[in-house]
DNA sequence: GCCCCGAATGATAGCGCTAACAAAGCCGGC
DNA sequence: GCCGGCTTTGTTAGCGCTATCATTCGGGGC
């Protein structure tokens, strides 16, 4: 049979001559469909036209179109991240270890970040994407408002919530807050002190939510006094206005802050009010941000492993994918590793 | 015509029922070639039309598959970025900015960050993305191999870098590195240092390599020795090391280190050996991260606007999308700022 | 009143791929 | 030697959308 001349579709408009499977095909002798199963399903084509088929498509430099595939298949081996405030340390990190993961198991990523954490953004972010047809969506939400009603919203399509989330509906990774948050205030208690001061994160953050339960159920299992908590909003700068309060308050000897940012304001406000550290007052932070060991002093704070949760997230979303049943309140925490370097000793 | 009865197909398996476009072409009475003008160009279709279809469309809740779309045009609305290093505030600020920039344009954006950025890795990874159907490519390239011989690789598909990049075939958006450095070690040498020590970045990045030049050409235009480079891996313990070398010597009274985080371990360093910043010695640092403001001392910096140089990456990438013709050398720089804080004064 | 033109809409085909079934070839068992 | 079952390959159709050309209709110009 002869070639039939076709007109250059749309697609192939750009680039002078796009290959397309049917070339591959041509060249090696077979039919597409024997091209394409050597390329999804290499084990039910005989080798020997299996290795001619590659060769083929060496020889041309084929490469899939992907948006074919995904109106053939419905699948599109692209998982949609939705994040929030991705320049910070912990976002950022996470963000990193879930692509790692997607990496690994041959998935792409594609983000979207949102400017305020409200559920109508997320759920419009979340319907964005399903519009670029990911297969599932992972949610960066370390934020209340985002995660509630998100079930609806997510209707027919996988989603997985990392680093928060109470295990509704939706599978969560995490690292185990609470647990970090107790062994940094129960340090500061072996050490000494009578008390513990906490600057938490913001409010309506489930990450400083459970951060803040586990100090306050820390002190109170001990017995102690539980003193007022500060709010801050992660940034150096709110943890630089809660130490010039705290400043002239000699009672306090031994501070938690919810991130390692807000310690290092901390830090300098004390700096500047001529206290010591750790002599005068101990800090511990949370995150082991790179800088944390090579602060003045070097910061003891709470280390977590953002590629592992990363990593188990896409575990879930792929269960989920892979059409597992709808588990409530699965969940998979991962342990926090207590830092002590400098920045907290005895009191007095 | 009677309703054809046809198989549910494999996109449609997912979820009880995917609303297509002839759905909500026949629910409005029109053909489903009236709903696609309708959503792609509204002009086209007569008002009373147009409201019929959109509400068609919003009862359905109707959403277009994009997979078809670019199957149907050639075009995805969908860039990629590739990505090194994304942890660190500087490339973690450029994606931020990058992905705003994107929405506001109605781009996604689909992520891919690089264990190691060789020349390779990067071919690979812009081909990964060219088959995931992206209109464009950016890539936060600040390494000197990453740029050589991209040209190649990118055959047809619109590249463009930012952060680095000398400004070949592919069109760049940066900071002024060069008057950045330039800038913060004149300031050190306006305030009267004799000379300024230097912690460079590694040697094959690009920015590090042009802040090393400024300072270096800085020093010579004053007529000023110039002090051997150190480099170091942009990491808090490599200026720590630095710093614990230069403790010793007490001609060194101003550095200038190629990032914020350096300058960190730097002043650690200078502490330990008991040497008192800016008394003794004043230290600037470069990219005004979060903390730097409340480092013990607030740290004399140069700030950087991602966001800007992000969104003049998206214009770069769009000219090229649009068929703009290749212009050798294009190039877009925006100036940072010298922040002067409390790390640098005058000498001894 | 006829024709031509533009605006609005429809019919058809095809983007590049894969699911599902069909066909062909080969084996051994009886 | 013929049949059932396996392996390997091919054929057909369709995923949901849009480009292109065809069609219809209404309104001037002469």
């Amino acid at each position: 049979m002869g070639d039939l001349v076709k007109p250059a579709g749309p697609g192939s408009g750009r680039g002078t001559g796009t290959v397309v499977m049917a070339d591959v095909a041509r060249l090696a002798g077979v039919s597409p469909m024997t091209v394409s199963r050597v390329l999804n399903s290499p084990g039910r084509v005989a080798p020997e036209t299996r290795l001619r088929v590659l060769d083929a498509v060496r020889e041309l430099g084929y490469r899939p179109n992907s948006a074919a595939r995904v109106l053939a298949t419905g699948r599109s081996r692209v998982l949609g991240v939705v994040g929030f405030d991705t320049t910070l340390y912990g976002p950022a990190s996470m963000l990193f270890g879930i692509e790692q993961a997607a990496r690994d198991a041959e998935y792409g990523v594609t983000i979207t970040s949102l400017a305020a954490l409200t559920q109508r953004n997320v759920a419009e972010a979340v319907d964005r994407l399903r519009g670029q047809s990911v297969d599932g969506v992972i949610i960066i939400a370390p934020h209340v408002a985002s995660v509630e009603g998100l079930a609806d919203v997510s209707a027919g399509l996988p989603v997985v919530a990392v680093g928060g989330g109470d295990g509704g509906v939706i599978p969560v990774a995490a690292v185990d807050q609470y647990a970090g948050a107790a062994a940094a205030t129960r340090h500061l208690l072996d050490l000494g002190h009578r008390t513990v001061r906490h600057l938490a994160g913001p409010s309506d953050w489930l990450e400083a939510g459970a951060r803040r339960k586990a100090w306050e159920d820390t002190l109170r299992a001990a017995g102690r006094e539980v003193p007022p908590v500060v709010f801050g909003d992660w940034s150096p700068h709110s943890g630089y206005e809660f130490g010039k309060r705290l400043a002239d308050d000699p009672s306090v000897t031994a501070v938690f802050t919810a991130n390692d940012q807000m310690a290092v304001g901390l830090i300098r406000a004390l700096h500047e009010a001529g206290r010591r550290i750790p002599d005068d007052v101990s800090i511990v932070g949370f995150d082991d941000v790179p800088e944390s060991a090579y602060l003045s002093p070097p910061l003891t704070t709470v280390g977590q492993d953002f590629g592992q949760v990363g990593r188990h997230a896409l575990r879930l979303l792929l269960e989920r994918i892979g059409g597992a049943p709808v588990e409530e309140g699965r969940r998979i925490t991962v342990e926090p590793e207590l830092i002590v370097r400098q920045s907290t000793g005895r009191p007095g």
